[in-house]
DNA sequence: TTGAAAAACGGAACAATGTTCCGTATTTGT
DNA sequence: ACAAATACGGAACATTGTTCCGTTTTTCAA
């Protein structure tokens, strides 16, 4: 290794060398075919599939996503992150109670549109870890934001935990009944201000 | 013993043959070693161990139960029947409201046990169709006939579908805070007698 | 009791998938 | 233009569901 000294580029960050022009290619490839995929046949999809439409081979999957979950990790990161970002948004826009519904709505949404992501999150394959995780943190403090001010606003009640929730309407997306189930669930949510459900 | 001649068991049904005693033998090992493996590993354990546990080859499994989710069902089967005949036993002792809350008790308690069950039912794979046609077609009767009690004793509002409720606690047990979601869902049932979420 | 036909058995073999490995091709910095 | 560094592709391996078939066990009746 002769030094390699990036003279002036050599940011603070450990930017070590430039990326190479064809990773770069072959990444966005990997998750704008990814996502394509995913989209059509679920999270599930084969890797080859994937790696196919992509041109690549199944090596550079693996090389820029060791597993298999931390590429649905990446292709759903920035979704999520929109999802997050919408939150301050809405709760800008509109009451308390109404902004909380909107979110909400909107999060079914997304992950209605990810076939077998709610499973992949609850799948309990260790492999998954670091999904749930992203998610909650990123989404959680989204949430919880618009919670806490319809709780204040006296429209919901103040003891509903915002990664319960997340976790609850993730598990209910997806069915045929979604929308009403999750609609019973946010009616529990103005059920009162302490719990009464006798299954606690 | 010679004399084989059936004599009186010959039942009507096209009792074609008696069933060979090995045939039974391996069924017995098999549902039994499936039920503890399914405990310990979950629903998806691969086939190879629990025809390993039950001391038979996977090409008797596979006599048996053509699909690896026929076994799943046919394990399952009695502990829904169970579960099924729970209900009128609960609805002679208690009254209407606390019966409905004491069989999701242990329906909840039931599906925690089964890893993975929740998603089967849910994966969209063909293979699992059947699951929770039987899972409905057994269960469903059971919780509707107490949510109609509750609903004309003013306990909870009329309007919830028993096969959504049931598939809704089926995808949030398992989860940590599943006592808490379905609490929460439960309290839906109790918000009102009319839809009022604005999600619907 | 005995023997041949019927039924079931076990496990090797096959297919689909996730993941690893490594010889080869590309890119980079000089 | 060259040599080192880096990335690439895809064959090879591991795991698991499922099928196939030669062998063993059970049944039935003479």
């Amino acid at each position: 290794m002769s030094d390699k000294r990036r003279t002036q580029n050599e940011v603070a960050e450990g930017a070590d060398r430039r990326v190479r022009v064809d990773v770069q290619r072959n990444l966005d490839a990997l998750l704008q075919a990814a996502k394509a995929v995913f989209a059509t046949s679920g999270v599930d999809a084969p890797v080859r599939e994937i790696a196919e439409k992509a041109g690549v081979g199944v090596g550079t999957v693996y090389r820029h996503f060791p597993r298999r979950s931390d590429l649905v990790a990446a292709v759903f990161r920035r979704e999520i992150d929109a999802c997050a970002a919408a939150a301050p948004l809405l709760a800008a826009s509109y009451e308390p109670g109404e902004a909380l519904l909107k979110w909400i709505e909107r999060y079914v949404a997304f992950i209605a549109t990810k076939r077998g992501l709610a499973e992949a999150l609850h799948s309990g394959d260790p492999v998954f870890e670091p999904l749930p995780l992203y998610f909650q943190q990123n989404l959680e403090p989204a949430l919880g934001q618009l919670l806490r001010a319809a709780a204040t606003a006296g429209e919901i009640r103040g003891d509903v935990d915002a990664g319960d929730l997340l976790n609850a309407i993730a598990r209910l997306s997806g069915a045929d009944q979604a929308q009403r189930m999750v609609a019973l669930l946010v009616d529990g949510l103005r059920y009162g201000k302490k719990a009464s459900s006798g299954l606690r």
